[in-house]
DNA sequence: ATGAAAGCGCTAACAG
DNA sequence: CTGTTAGCGCTTTCAT
């Protein structure tokens, strides 16, 4: 009646895609109950200790790994927590999910990513898939989501934690830093060392809203000590060092009389300084440079850059221990730390 | 007889703590089975487009996101693809998970990680809970792993995919380049060039295993030539520019008389790269330098760097469409190209 | 200390 | 075209 029973070949495929071993199986095998099996794996409840090597032996034996899509339909928590980042090129969030992996390891949670690239409309489809596994817990870049997205996120009950950013009103918990506070800090900065003729070369800024809001403190001061913005140059697409080098060779054409110029990040002012380098523009005499995110990279450069240093891999841990200790909401303001190098 | 009974109090906690809606109660507010529902939003089976409206409709009154833990159980396949990595500061990881990403989304999969820290005792115990997410693929790097964690991924069944190496047996999938090829040809291209003093500047060899046969085939090719490599300095640890820039300070100071360096990739090298222009060594006159790897930061330095461009970003594509196409086992070469640069 | 049994929320036959 | 039903593999009372 059963394919199996009229020839070896289904046999042979039977072996190949041989099912995996259930919690049932190795119950039978042990010749205890399944509930017993499930309490000694989980060391939970109560149960000898001659009975515990005779499961254990099984498990062994038949090479058993619990199901834990069915623990999970079974009990609580997935254990699963999700991130919905815009981007792995932009270190910021390999860094970020780093310092996060090595918490939820330790805590025997997982991590489950999906990328963005900045489209909201993406971000609201991908956290929708996202909560179809019932994660502990999702995690975002910043506060700007589309209506649809806070509404499943809210409705979820799941924790949402947002990253990286402190320039909005959280829905849960929040950690990072203010990247306003951080344009105005550079903006400070440069004033400070007396440079007037301020000029900014960026990566698209609809798009990276936290790059956004760097742009928009640096203006503000600026224009608040009456040095306001000299000239600006935004380059379509992501960040890059190729990227900022052009940026910065334009915006020199156009002008020649800038003192400093401001890059949306260390990546863009590396293609800034490596295009002063190659020319003969010497930095900070006939240039200052100044970056953000305080890069390994640009303390090893001939000279160190000038830059804002974030706690990146701080904010993807701190991220994973408010989640994986279930902390109340609240907002984690983890600074950031201006760098003062030899470029600016 | 039960706490909510008793104050108002309750009732905005159940509020907050709503369980998430069902399949069973979408299909109870459109007035059809359970099994309708299912097949509707499955788009599976046939249907009235009034019965569709229906329980969209209800769908969307309810805010009901489907519960994949418990649809994954009930049916075949998880749709999740599990990443097991050394690292995520290692750019090639992010890159590799980047390409694979764009696939997995697209095509309805997830992808799940986690990090080893180059540890095989971690890629064993990461490995075990990773299959207990019984995911369609699991995708490690390299070809060297426990006795153990071969066992189990032989046993779960599911697809394995071993990347960015080819100088192995696989298990299933492959998709990589060849690192010892690598390693040959640029001692190759360095020899072509007239250099014959060549040292090496590396970081941790055993771990990263990747690294390894590159610098095996550098020096299997350098001894082949009568050129054997003149010097090394291992840095313990992971690479870094920092550690690129000290291991050639170092290297430097034992032997003034090297002509070329070759570094284990381009964090290495360029850190290499900065130590001689701070130091007013002229590259590649006074020291030629090669990198691995092929970072766009590279082609953007005053000189470009001389090194191996290798196909991250395909890697993690590659093997992704063969995993979501369900391909049979095979190994796929993708090859790398050397680019030339300026800096040897 | 242990087993039996009732689900968890969904899919997949199988009837109708 | 649609509803009913039997699981998927586990956890969790509840008895014993």
């Amino acid at each position: 009646m059963d394919g199996r029973l009229s020839g070896g070949e289904n046999v042979t495929l039977d072996f190949r895609h041989h099912p995996a071993v259930t919690l049932a199986e190795v119950a039978e095998a042990a010749g205890v109950g399944e509930s017993t099996v499930s309490r000694v794996l989980r060391d939970h409840g109560s149960f000898s200790k001659k009975t515990r090597d005779r499961v254990m032996e099984a498990v062994e034996r038949l090479g058993y790994v619990p199901n834990r899509i069915a623990g999970t339909l079974a009990s609580a928590g997935s254990r699963l927590v999700a991130f919905v980042i815009p981007s792995l090129s932009n270190i910021v969030f390999p860094d970020v999910l780093r310092g996060a992996s090595t918490v939820l390891e330790e805590n025997q949670h997982q991590a489950v990513f999906s990328v963005t690239d900045y489209d909201p409309e993406r971000e609201e489809a991908l956290v929708a898939a996202m909560l179809a596994w019932r994660p502990t817990a999702v995690m975002l870049a910043g506060f700007e989501h589309s209506e649809r997205t806070l509404k499943m996120l809210r409705a979820s009950g799941c924790r949402v934690v947002e990253l990286l950013d402190l320039d909005g009103t959280a829905l849960d918990l929040a950690v990072g830093y203010s990247n306003r506070a951080a344009g105005r800090a550079s903006a400070e900065f440069l004033l400070k060392r007396g440079y007037r003729r301020i000029g900014y070369v960026g990566h698209d800024l609809d798009r990276d809203t936290r790059a956004g809001k760097r742009f928009a403190g640096l203006s503000e001061a600026l224009g608040a000590a009456g040095a306001p913005l000299a000239d600006r140059e935004i380059y379509a697409g992501g960040s890059s060092v190729e990227s900022g080098r052009l940026g910065l060779e334009r915006l020199l054409a156009r002008r020649r009389d800038l003192d400093a110029v401001y890059f949306s990040n260390d990546d863009m002012a590396l293609g800034g300084y490596f295009h002063c380098l190659a020319h003969g523009i010497s930095v900070p005499s006939q240039l200052a440079i100044f970056g953000y995110n305080g890069l390994d990279i640009g303390r090893v450069t001939p000279q160190p850059l000038s830059t804002i240093r974030t706690p990146r891999v701080a904010t993807g841990r701190i991220a994973a221990e408010l989640v994986v200790t279930n902390a109340p909401p609240q907002v984690v303001d983890l600074g950031f730390e201006l760098v003062e190098g030899a470029t600016a």
